[in-house]
DNA sequence: GCATTTCGATACTATCTAGTGTCGAAATAC
DNA sequence: GTATTTCGACACTAGATAGTATCGAAATGC
């Protein structure tokens, strides 16, 4: 613990954090060069090396950034279809509202490369599973029918965002309930 | 059309374009040295360049390759349940028996800066949406319906595949029609 | 035989970029 | 005030690689 000299500007490392994000987004993980996230964040690379080990660690730290922003709600209603319908929206909003969703989606390809962005997927992914998994329970019967249809469920909304670069309103999260869970 | 001089060795370009597959899938498109395909594929650069525009055009040529030798079974057996199984089963046997479920993972990244890539992507898609669109559409009911059901079933696989890095069962097809469409 | 185009081999250029070093200035603890 | 660590700015190194040029040899049509 160092409590001598200038601190930490954390300033510094949030819009260092939000910048890579966006430059990510925009240029896919290995064209994001730290030059432009620099020049974006109004900082310096001895700034980003003073705090992380290297890009994928940067990168992944911007992650777990965005996450922590994002606030998962965890719903509570007692009605399990309108809570699944929750989760499942507010995962749609996540990908709306922030430049995550190409960042996934550019990292997907990356993460076999370098470790440290594979844990960051797959924190990425381990939330949403846990909060829809407790969601769909009481609707699913058994377990492995619960896993089963948070994978569809999560399944349809990235393959509709990830893969088809197709960006489903809100209601997309109420036509999955009602497909998977008639009445 | 050239009938002058010694004709385009078919054989190269074969063992080319495996190679692309083989490397891209091992390294990442990115990764993928034009230098390690060709020594792979026991050729040489001028060879790349006398067949495709460049980097993207080859990788883009080797996808279409791989999907015109997997022949998709078209299956018309009259049982809409057993034609859906089928499909999802030849979409997962593909995924098993060859280094494509790696090369679109990676690829779903980088097609945002290569048109040619996205293209490619996208044909990977359309082919087996089709089939699962018509084995689906009896069992749906309206067209809008049979949408969402594709995205949920190809969703779960490809969500299971590339993001989970999972390695699917067959059975999983059967668990994921009986889920879906339950007796 | 001759022109042409292919082949694989090799070398080269041009470019990009992660990471490091150094700087003067500013912000802290004591 | 002094020591320390931060800041952003700038320059630099080291390595990788897409793409091009050139080569002698081989395979075609005429």
């Amino acid at each position: 613990m160092r409590v001598v000299g200038r601190p930490r500007d954390d300033a510094a490392t949030v819009s260092l954090l939000t910048a890579t994000l966006t430059v990510v987004a925009k240029r896919g993980y290995h064209e994001a060069s730290l030059d432009e996230i620099v020049a974006r964040a109004g900082s310096s690379k001895p700034t980003i090396y003073r705090r992380y080990r290297g890009k994928p660690a940067l990168v992944a730290a911007a992650i777990r950034h965005a996450l922590a922003t994002a606030n998962p709600r965890v719903p509570e209603s007692g009605d399990a279809r309108r809570d699944v319908r929750v989760v499942l929206r507010n995962t749609l909003a996540m990908f709306a509202s922030s430049p995550l969703a190409r960042v996934v989606a550019t990292l997907i390809g990356a993460a076999d490369e370098e470790p440290e962005l594979a844990v960051a997927l797959a924190h990425v992914e381990r939330e949403r599973r846990a909060l829809l998994l407790a969601a769909v329970r009481p609707l699913s019967g058994d377990d492995a029918r619960a896993e089963l249809d948070v994978d569809m469920l999560l399944g349809a909304i990235y393959f509709r965002v990830l893969f088809r670069r197709m960006t489903p309103k809100k209601a997309f999260a109420g036509e999955l309930v009602a497909a998977r869970f008639p009445r």
